[in-house]
Formats: C-alpha cells, sequence, structure tokens
RNA sequence: GGCCUUGUGGUCAAGCGGUUAAGACGGAGCCCUCUCAAGGCUCAAUCCCGGGUUCGAUUCCCGGCAGGGUCACCA
C-alpha cells in the first residue's frame, strides 16, 4: 500500500511543518536542573472545583518550590461541551486562592513562547504527527460507525471479553487499499486510530511519583488520534503537547492511570521521551455509609464558589488543601508560625497515596485560626467584600461603617487582651455574630433562668449605676454589687463554698445583663460591648428587657 | 466482570522488621473564668482478616475481604 500517498488522502493540508521544525520551534527549556516544569490542562467545561485546586495548588507548589514554570493550557478538544467564559473563571478562581500562573492562555506573560494554549489553535501540528504515524504505517482510518462500535462492544461484553478496538475486532485496522479509497469515495466520515503494536503479554513496570511502583500491561487498542473533525484525542494531544511544552512533571486525577499505557505507547511512537508522573487521589466523601469520590454534580462543597459565598479565608482553604496535600505540613507550619505557608518545602514524595475523605472540621479550624492572625484592618477589609458580594442588605449596611465595625472587631478578635479569640470561622458566620451591635437586627431571645422580680431588679439596679466611664474593674464590682443585693454570690469562690446560700453567683447575674444587651447567654466581654453601643442604647436594652 | 490500585483511632496521618504505635481535627472531662471563644492539662479510641517467612511482624510474601479508579470519536 501507498502510505504516503494515503497519508496526504487522508491529511491533505498544505500548511504543515516538517517535524522537525517543531522540534527547532519549542526548544528545551533553559531551566536549573531540578526544576520542574507543570501545569493545569483542564477542559473548558464549566467551573473549577476543589478537586481542581488541589491538584493545581500541587502543580503550582512543585513549580515554584523548584524555580520552574507552572502553566495554563486548555484543553479545548470538546466542541460539545465547551462553556463560555470557563477560562476566565478558572484564573479567576485559582487566583483568589494565590495560585497563579507564570504562562500560558489568557496569562500575560513574556513566557509565553510554547503556545498556542488552546489545543484548537495547535491542530496543525497534532495533524503533522497523525500524518507522519499514517506514512509510517502506525495510525490508520476507521470508517466504523458508533453503531457497530456499540454492538461490537455488547458482542464484547456478552462474551466477557475485553472491550475495546484491538485484535480481530479492529475491523479496520486491515483494510485493503481498494476499501479504504471505497470509503473515502463514498464519503465516509472516518477517524485516525493508532495501530497499536502492543502486547498485552507484557507487563510495564512504571514509577509514579505519588503512587510509586505501578504495574500495567502493555497497550494493545487502536485508540482514536484524531477523531472524525480532525481534532486530536486527550491521549494525542497529551503526548504532542507535554513534549513540545517541555513538561517535565504531570500532575493529573488517578482517573487517568488506566489510560497509561496509551500514553506510553504513543510517546514511543511518536519517538518522545515520557515526562515524570504524578497521580493524585481524588478527594472523599462518606455518602450513605460509603465512601466515594466527591461529584460536582452531587457535592455543593466541591464547588469552588461555595468556599468563597460562605466566607472562607482563602488562605485557610488553601492551607487545609495543603495538610492533606503533604502530612508534614502541620507539623512545619507549627514549628514556623509566622512563615508563609509558600516558605514550605513542599514534596511530590510526600503525597498521599489513597484519597483524602473532605473534613469540613477541619477545615473550620484552620480558617479559625488563619482568621485569629489577622489584623482587624484586613479581617474588616475582608468582611466587608464578602458582604458586598454575598451579604443581606443588612450585612451590606452593616460594614458600611467602618469606624464601628473596627471597633466591634477589636473587641470580638480579643485585640489588646491577653489572648487573641477565635470565634470567626468564615465571614457568613461573623456577619450574624455581630449583628446584636446593630439595631436593625437585634433580635433578642429573653430567656431567664430566674423570676421575673428577681430579673427585674438585676436590671433596674445596673441600670441605676452604670456609667460608661467605668473601666472593666469598675464595671465588673458595679455587677458583684447588684448581685449582693439581690441574694446572689459576689464571689464565686463564696457560691462555691456554700450554694445553697445564694440564689445564684455574679455569673448568674451577668448572664441576666447579657441577655438583655445582647440576646444571647453568650458573648465576649460584656463590659466592652456596652462601651461600644453606648449608653443610650445599652441602659435602652436593660430596659426594654424587663419581664412583665 | 477484567485490569490497576489502596487498607494504622470517627477523620487526616507519622512510623516501614524489635516503638509505651507520634501529632493534628473531632469527642469526653478537668482547670482557668462574668458567659462564650481561646488557652492549659487529662482521658477514650487504631495497625482489615487468615496463612506463611523470621527469634520477632503494623512493617516482608501469599491468599481472602473491604474500599477506590477505569474500561468513549469526554477530558
Amino acid at each position: 500500500m501507498d502510505l504516503k500517498k494515503l497519508a496526504a488522502t487522508l491529511i491533505p493540508d498544505q500548511d504543515l511543518l516538517p517535524l522537525g521544525k517543531y522540534e527547532e520551534m519549542y526548544p528545551p527549556r533553559n531551566l536549573p536542573p531540578k526544576a520542574e516544569v507543570t501545569r493545569l490542562a483542564p477542559s473548558p467545561t464549566g467551573f473549577i472545583h476543589l478537586g481542581n485546586l488541589y491538584s493545581a495548588l500541587a502543580d503550582e507548589r512543585i513549580a515554584h518550590t523548584t524555580v520552574g514554570i507552572f502553566y495554563l493550557r486548555i484543553e479545548d478538544t470538546d466542541e460539545k461541551r465547551k462553556v463560555e467564559g470557563a477560562v476566565e473563571s478558572v484564573i479567576r478562581s485559582l487566583k483568589y486562592f494565590n495560585v497563579n500562573f507564570d504562562e500560558g492562555a489568557e496569562i500575560d506573560s513574556p513566557l509565553n513562547k510554547y503556545g498556542p494554549y488552546y489545543q484548537r489553535q495547535r491542530a496543525s501540528i497534532y495533524r503533522a504527527f497523525a500524518k507522519d504515524l499514517i506514512e509510517r504505517g502506525l495510525a490508520y482510518p476507521c470508517f466504523c460507525t458508533e453503531d457497530e462500535l456499540n454492538a461490537v462492544r455488547e458482542e464484547q461484553t456478552a462474551q466477557k471479553l475485553i472491550t475495546g478496538y484491538y485484535g480481530k475486532y479492529a475491523k479496520c485496522r486491515n483494510l485493503t487499499e481498494e476499501q479504504i479509497y471505497a470509503n473515502l469515495a463514498a464519503g465516509k466520515p472516518f477517524v485516525i486510530r493508532l495501530k497499536s503494536q502492543g502486547d498485552t503479554s507484557h507487563k510495564i513496570t512504571f514509577r509514579d511519583r505519588i503512587k510509586g511502583e505501578i504495574t500495567v500491561t502493555e497497550n494493545d487498542q487502536d485508540v482514536v488520534i484524531l477523531k472524525s473533525d480532525g481534532i486530536p484525542t486527550y491521549h494525542f494531544a497529551h503526548a504532542i503537547d507535554d513534549h513540545f511544552m517541555r513538561t517535565t512533571l504531570v500532575i493529573r486525577g488517578e482517573e487517568w492511570l488506566s489510560s497509561l499505557p496509551v500514553h506510553i505507547e504513543l510517546f514511543k511512537v511518536l519517538g518522545f521521551p515520557m515526562p515524570a508522573y504524578g497521580h493524585t487521589c481524588s478527594l472523599m466523601k462518606v455518602d450513605n455509609g460509603t465512601k466515594r469520590k466527591l461529584s460536582k454534580r452531587k457535592d455543593p462543597e466541591l464547588s469552588l464558589d461555595y468556599y468563597r459565598k460562605a466566607g472562607y479565608y482563602p488562605v485557610a482553604v488553601v492551607k487545609y488543601l495543603m495538610t492533606i496535600l503533604n502530612s508534614n505540613f502541620e507539623e512545619w507550619e507549627r514549628k514556623n508560625p509566622q512563615s508563609d505557608y509558600t516558605q514550605f518545602k513542599f514534596t511530590i514524595e510526600k503525597m498521599g497515596k489513597s484519597g483524602a475523605l473532605f473534613d469540613l472540621d477541619k477545615l473550620n479550624d484552620i480558617s479559625k485560626t488563619e482568621l485569629s492572625k489577622i489584623s482587624p484592618e484586613d479581617m474588616y477589609a475582608f468582611l466587608k467584600g464578602w458582604a458586598d458580594e454575598f451579604g443581606s442588605e443588612s450585612d451590606k449596611a452593616h460594614f458600611a461603617d467602618k469606624d464601628y465595625v473596627i471597633s466591634i472587631l477589636n473587641l470580638v478578635m480579643g485585640i489588646g487582651g491577653k489572648k487573641r479569640r477565635k470565634d470567626i470561622e468564615r465571614a457568613e458566620q461573623a456577619a450574624a455574630m455581630i449583628c446584636y451591635f446593630f439595631d436593625d437586627t437585634f433580635s433578642p431571645v429573653y430567656e431567664y433562668r430566674f423570676d421575673k422580680d428577681t430579673v427585674n431588679a438585676v436590671l433596674s439596679g445596673f441600670s441605676a449605676v452604670y456609667d460608661p466611664a467605668d473601666d472593666n474593674s469598675a464595671w465588673f464590682a458595679k455587677v458583684k454589687e447588684v448581685a449582693a443585693s439581690n441574694g446572689f454570690a459576689a464571689e464565686m469562690s463564696d457560691y462555691k463554698a456554700n450554694p445553697s446560700a445564694y440564689k445564684g453567683s455574679v455569673a448568674d447575674v451577668a448572664e441576666i445583663l447579657r441577655i438583655a444587651v445582647t440576646g444571647s447567654p453568650n458573648s465576649p466581654d460584656l463590659c466592652t460591648i456596652m462601651a461600644i453601643l453606648g449608653k443610650q442604647r445599652s441602659l435602652s436594652r436593660l430596659a426594654a428587657a424587663r419581664v412583665n
């Protein structure tokens, strides 16, 4: 068979360059010996999720801790699933979490010398290599229809055979020249398939940077490399792009592990050295008692918008991911509390081999801790940003009053005290937490544990002596006075020594006042709260809280 | 079902031939305390099962079992 002629008929493109040209156009990168070139290669099919962030963070950390390159490539080979605006959304979302690209699609950088970074724009490269494979007898046209393929698959399944296009099931593999041209003349659409040289009785031992040694069998599937629209499949594009973009380390989900044999053969047939691989395990969750992969459709917590809306501090999400990415991260952080997480020596070898269950408790704890470390000004900026985008009308109004909110934050965060408070997990919760400082959202629940006369006596007794000029100890001395004059123990120790002698302790008196002022039996320092509210509002709340 | 892969407390996990089997989150309790949050201290809780190899296996080997992934002209 005249393969040269066949290749020219199948791929008649005039603009294809000689293969060697591509090597010249995309020379090896001039980077230090240990520098890794990693990439994120999403398909623009929608919004990026936590799993993508997880993987992107690993890519980004490895590239940047080794002084390498992290780039963005868009795998837009599936026209049907394309979603408008997805690329911008990917970049924006990752940027929010401090994951930044050095190079690639929509990235403004002088490093962009390995593009184009959209696969659709690289069609001629793939076609040039596919043409060469046809000429070398390593690829061939396949005219099978979807129905034929399905029928074969059903037959294989019924006979408990391995499904796919291989061996005797590869109907078009041995088509004669006449048959091929007849099909072409009849206008039948075709795909280009790899003519696999593999043998499944051969095992290949492969070393994955995350999973370690993995044994796979050689590929014998005649996979599609060019679809009927002339656009490559993932497998083919992966081999060519990661070679010419000079990727040194491919980090991708473990769902790709099963197609590794295909990739091994493709690299071999193309004559490209293989990059290193690291297959990450997926984030899991428990559903109905069993563990399963977090799903984009079913699990809202997979969406990154979920964290933005709930007001998680972005660094907290990143740090949480770091703890599951590299198990020694937490220990390092405890030893280096002042250091930025980017100073941590991230290594791919430390990554776990099995899928981690997503742990919201842990995220909340990390978020609380992170938020307890920032300044009230930064906290204010963060909360206001959240309120403007996601808050209710009253949230927006509350956060507009900067000085007032900052005075609240000083209290809520424990600024000036011995220790910082750790009340705030996320912005949404912070907004709810401070709502009693605003009259429009002050919605008290007056549930006292004492009878109405006692409550009213405490309330009016304290109102009579309250002076906003009092400092904390003077304020508390007055609470004690009110306690003593209403049958409560002024000192905790007295009460503990002889509880039956009193109605209760100062703590109980403080509780009555706290319920009156904040509407809840729990709050930070009451004295400061009253100072922030001011004399008028404090007194009117004490009055309004009386029981009739 | 075939193939690949994983299996240490509830969760994330260190350890990888001999350990009192780290630590963190969560849980319980105590202390501190005007309540809450935080903090300090303490406690409960783990090597999937069965065979080997070995003086000795959580660690190595083989089987089981359980989980996960994958079997497209989707990535």
